[in-house]
DNA sequence: GTCTATAAGATGATAGAC
DNA sequence: GTCTATCATCTTATAGAC
């Protein structure tokens, strides 16, 4: 019964996020969470006074589900190729469900209209995210299942951007297995001979 | 003498196309236009009627433009490694000037709310750049210079979606190095052993 | 081709009743 | 915690003078 958030603050969470992903941040707006939830406007003001506190509140829920997110993946699997085929994986499903894209890759788009504070976790975002990458990339490679040059970091900065991108450009073609070959195919190249 | 396009008209394009490279579709508007040429709103409009017709004109400017700079790179350069090199040195150079993204690739980030004719141009610009990836991918291989597996269209397609989402996420740290380091990498990568 | 003036609607945000 | 009512401002777009 710790931290029981009013059920309406995680709702509108919910909602910002999923326009957020499809409109970005510049044209999703309180009337239209209003709409999908069937309260006012004046109500989310409630909740989220403003439309940068909004940001920052659903931005430190969304990196600490991603967080717990990755912490599964560890925990439930144990090969680093497993570990990378269930990452891309959820790339893929937000591609799939709606043709959304990820919030930060979004963020990264709306990134000079952002105020300073959700910069910030933007970057936070790709920072964990790298940081994840690399561990399991550099296990992979002392396991001798992942092969790659150079510094794991480097490689793991690069599957982050592509990824990214490959959903990016994937979104334009309204076709999420653009998407998953092209993931595929990245996975393939990471692994040993 | 041929087809003297009005001055304003190519100078509101100027100031658009860079508006939506650094803010998107959503978030640029007319009276920024306005602002940064000294004009009134009222001018563009009357050069472009509707926010959608400017948006496809300068598409369609951009597509052209753009498809003569590979020319030009083509005309300039012969190996396909420095055809590569001269590509990713398009998208560096927006980015270098003002932390801009491709312009594309900000608007595969728009799609959802973009109008149809315009989403169907950004396609096309994404098909552009594959094509002439592809054709240079394979030009290199033949030669001998370009090493990868699988079908140079391919190796375009992911080349494309990777320096999309480099320049993507390298927009959020507001450090071009940052693209500039991952592109050289996929380019390395693509050498000849 | 550019302007002033204006429209109709959306935007983020606030005051105050219930 | 939710609502109605309202705000100032911005949005795209049009009418009509110069």
């Amino acid at each position: 019964m710790a931290k029981q958030t009013s059920d309406t603050s995680d709702r509108i969470l919910d909602v910002a996020e999923r326009l957020i992903q499809t409109l970005g941040y510049n044209a999703f707006s309180y009337a239209d969470i209003a709409k999908a939830l069937n309260i006012r406007k004046a109500s989310i003001h409630h909740h989220f006074p403003t439309k940068a506190k909004l940001g920052r509140a659903l931005m430190a829920r969304y990196r600490q589900r991603f967080g717990e997110a990755l912490a599964a993946i560890e925990r439930r699997h144990t090969a680093a190729a497993t570990r990378l085929r269930q990452y891309a994986g959820l790339f893929q499903s937000v591609l799939e469900d709606g043709n959304r894209l990820c919030l930060c890759g979004m963020l990264a788009a709306d990134f000079s209209t952002l105020p300073r504070a959700i910069r910030a976790e933007v970057r936070g975002f790709f920072d964990d995210n790298e940081t994840w990458l690399e561990r399991v990339l550099a296990q992979g490679r002392t396991q001798g299942s992942i092969a790659f040059d150079g510094p794991a970091r480097r490689a793991a900065t690069r599957l982050l951007s592509s990824l990214e991108g490959a959903m990016l450009v994937s979104r334009s073609y309204e076709n999420p297995c653009r998407f998953s070959e092209l993931a595929q195919g990245l996975l393939d190249d990471l692994a040993a001979a």
